[in-house]
DNA sequence: TAATGTGCTGGTAACGTTACCATAAATGAA
DNA sequence: TTCATTTATGGTAACGTTACCAGCACATTA
């Protein structure tokens, strides 16, 4: 194991200026500069993460709290994080937890047992308090969705996401204009302050303002973001025998599990039914039928996530909230009736 | 920050016997385990990993070199492997690395810098020479590939995967036992020693066993393992005029986007054309039609990889090579003529 | 009784790096 | 010339933990 006293020695000079090379500050002498590097790449060094971060006022660590990697969205963003952040000097630490765990804790515990300098938040809940979030005390983004239930102030916390309510209000109006009245909802989550509660709420409004009726028979709840489980909710809803010509699904995942469903129960998809969703996942737009779908700009959720972060970490930037848009695609899921 | 040396002192005992309680050393008493624990619990101890991994002879850091997230397969490998690792002491650290990077330099530098105490690679190449993995000075294992390309003798590396040439030769047997003479190859990967390969050298020896000439207008390549490549190549493979009854595609991300193409085309899938695939992701199962496709048992690779890994790092085993087999899923996408 | 374990404990030197202070040399201003 | 300021460097104490050695009781054996 080579070490800065190895280069040091070597290269003449004391394990003070290695340490300054390494680091790229800038009271080091160009010969000097040039010696150790010289020696450090002649040695092969590498430098010992443990003992910076332990030397350190902070480690160049991240840390990615991931719920729910059921669902392929989280693993197509985590793909885009991971890329973003290899444009950095910062590495990534991930922790998974499962969908009932707290994310606060687990984030807590992952920054302190690793020094991080910062924390991400994916696919978890909405409903953080002050009092939560206090034990927190590094910078930390919530990556694909916002606070809408918890009563933080926007100067204590940030995110990067879309604004879920009104986009799905947008796709259930999108129905609506294709002449479509009778439309199920298909919501994952048993929980409350979910994603898919915002979601659900989208739709609640966009019938409401067109004036149709939400009957309760046409929302269909599944435990999660599973295609399994979204089939057989699929499944029973058509056994309602509650008459629907849409299905608005709160993501692609539970959108392609009805429409094979649909699918399987004798319904044409868009034929019988036409079938909407949301995120924009690589598949949807390989199925039979393309998937119509509200795609969520990964690329630059990602981007803008680990910008943030970094720029609150390196205090460039003050808590914020960034809500950017989706673009709707036309597939074959839905037709006018 | 809560140091042993907090616990130590409040809990009237030395800092070595709360490393020693920490760590669940037998030497020390019952009074003093209690106590110490108890003084751990009430100050919310969380032990700092950088001190460990430094003081410690290794850390309990896995390092995962990942290949390729483009392709599903890999983030659903990725979820297994991470709550497998979930039940260990060891935690992750996750290195997603370019198609053209050399993995094992990746492997190496991970893990002197981190102080890895073994790595596990995944979705890589298959050449590795002795000389090669000399760098690598710690425990590892190779999930979902093996080294059939490599000259390495099986005493000096351990891999968790299926028989890439033997169940590609199966699946192509599957095909001819349904009455295919006339069988596509959808292939991913321009380099030589690929999976890709070896699942291509098992198309061929089913061919050749059953009397059926090889045909290269009905080889088609693309470059990797993306549903929009997949597609055109599949596109392109149709213009070539050249009459085939059934794709064989050697991995499912390749066979979604080839029954696509082919729908698109015109062509009916099983109707005109039969697909079969291999791997098996979550979603294949929910397309329409169904993918007829060779199941990877997922979870059990997994599993073993890391029990594996594990293993050879507490030296309760030895390399090996582990090869498990994949179930046959009969889906829609095939049909008998 | 003396010698030899055995179980538990504390002290302290590592681990490899950074942060901080001290110092020497070189430069500029008075 | 002399003093202050800058620039480049070295020395060394942290960081929080584990590994290792030493030592003290107390029990066991010859």
């Amino acid at each position: 194991m080579i070490t800065i006293k190895d280069i040091a020695s070597e290269a003449g000079v004391s394990v003070s200026t290695v340490s300054r090379v390494i680091n790229n500050r800038p009271d080091v002498s160009e010969v000097a500069r040039n010696k150790v590097l010289e020696v450090a790449h002649k040695l092969n060094y590498i430098p010992n993460e443990s003992a910076r971060d332990l030397a350190g006022t902070q480690s160049d660590s991240i840390g990615l709290i991931m719920r729910g990697i059921g669902n392929p969205f989280f693993s197509e963003m985590f793909g885009v994080i991971e890329q973003s952040m290899k444009k950095t000097k910062y590495s990534l630490a991930i922790n998974q937890i499962s969908s009932t765990a707290n994310e606060i804790q687990a984030g807590a515990e992952l920054a302190r047992a690793k020094r991080l300098s910062g924390l991400i938040f994916m696919g978890g809940n909405f409903a953080y308090t002050p009092e939560m979030i206090s034990v927190l005390d590094i910078p930390f983004v919530c990556c694909t969705y916002s606070n809408k239930f918890g009563d933080l102030s926007p100067e204590i916390f940030s995110s990067v996401s879309i604004d879920d309510e009104a986009e799905a209000y947008r796709a259930v109006n999108a129905l609506i204009d294709y002449g479509h009245k009778d439309i199920a909802i298909l919501l994952a989550d048993t929980e409350d302050q979910s994603i898919s509660e915002l979601r659900y709420r989208g739709y609640c409004r966009a019938l409401k303002e067109r004036g149709i009726k939400i009957n309760p028979n046409l929302v269909q709840k599944t435990t999660n973001f599973n295609l399994a489980e979204a089939y057989q909710a699929t499944i029973h809803l058509i056994n309602k025998e509650q008459e629907f010509t849409a299905v608005f699904a709160i993501s692609d995942i539970l959108a392609m599990a009805a429409i094979k469903a649909l699918h399987n129960s004798g319904y044409q998809v868009p034929g019988d039914v036409s079938v909407i969703g949301i995120d924009g996942l690589n598949i949807s737009e390989f199925i039979i039928p393309t998937l119509t779908s509200l795609i969520q700009p990964k690329l630059e959720i990602g981007r803008r996530t680990v910008e943030l972060l970094l720029d609150i970490i390196e205090q460039k930037s003050s808590n914020q909230q960034i809500v950017l848009e989706t673009e709707l695609r036309l597939g074959e899921s839905i037709r006018s009736i």
